[in-house]
DNA sequence: CCTCTATGGCGAA
DNA sequence: TCGCCCTAGAGGC
């Protein structure tokens, strides 16, 4: 269930407890038995994550295919839970050099053994990440503007937007006060950058909280100072599945359209069509 | 028991 | 644009 400050988490959790020495890798279901053969009893050097990709490098005592290339999908989780866990189809399973923690693979998209040039070649296929400081923004900027696609397609293309979600779409847009079916070229160099800074604020805040939230503090609405649980994803939000409540900033009711397969989320009237 | 849903992305048509 | 893959939890009967 994943945007990029999901998998930015996960890999700074691995770092912090999984790398120093040597791991045991196993496949309880049996899906990645041979990868996990290969790798059970060497160290982790190294997991991060590009966008919505997660990596973990191994050392290359492994061999030329040293690293694990995981995309969770959109019902894929990779869970720390005690090692005597059984619960599920637990494809991958790395248990902590203590022997204390495990983390459990589930459902994922992707999981697989690949090289340095493989790992690469998915760099290369992924765009600027508004997690990462090595974005190149003023290509992105240039890109979005001269693309008659709609600005709410644009934001799902992890070669321009790497790690950005339905969620943050949504949000994102409507804190710019943007319609999500403005074609890129009608943006102006601002808006874009105003949209790409809010995802870099919003999603690094969503790497510490664990969740996304969105909502500013002048338009959170009065709960008595009992925290909300307004939807399963966990945090505030201003748009995300909110569709027929009335908007925290002008009341009108938010709207709902299914695009290209996805569930989109706006205000008619806080993001203005034009 | 069944059906539906979800923060994704791929490949066939 | 559609169907399909993967999983788990919720809700209906």
């Amino acid at each position: 269930m994943p945007e990029g400050h999901v998998i930015h988490r996960l890999a700074r959790t691995l770092n912090d407890g999984f790398r120093g020495g040597p791991v045991a890798v196993s496949s309880p279901q049996g899906r990645f038995a041979r990868a996990a053969s290969l790798l059970d009893g060497h160290r982790i050097r190294l997991a991060e994550a590009y966008g919505k990709h997660l990596f973990i490098h191994f050392e290359d005592t492994v061999g030329p295919e040293a690293t694990v290339y995981i995309h969770l999908g959109l019902i894929g989780q990779l869970r720390f839970e005690p090692v005597d866990t059984q619960k599920g189809q637990i494809r991958l399973r790395i248990v902590d050099p203590t022997s204390t923690c495990a983390a459990h693979l589930r459902g994922p998209q992707f999981c697989r053994l690949i090289d340095r040039e493989e790992f690469q070649t998915i760099l290369a296929r992924t765009g600027p990440d508004p997690l990462r400081d090595d974005a190149d923004v003023a290509s992105l900027t240039t890109a979005v503007r001269s693309s008659r696609r709609s600005i709410g397609t644009l934001l799902m293309d992890q070669k321009l937007f790497a790690g950005v979600g339905n969620i943050y779409r949504a949000e994102a847009l409507f804190r710019q006060g943007i319609s999500p079916f403005i074609p890129g070229k009608d943006l102006s160099e601002q808006e874009v950058r105003g949209i790409w800074d809010d995802l870099v604020e919003l999603m690094a805040k969503g790497v510490e909280e664990g969740e996304i939230n969105t909502v500013r503090s002048e338009h959170l609405p009065d709960r008595m100072g009992r925290k909300p649980r307004v939807d399963d994803h966990g945090g505030e939000v201003y748009v995300y599945r909110r569709a027929g409540l009335e908007c925290y900033v002008c009341g009108h009711l938010i709207s709902e359209q299914v695009l290209q397969g996805r569930n989109l989320f706006w205000c008619r009237h806080c993001q203005p069509e034009r």
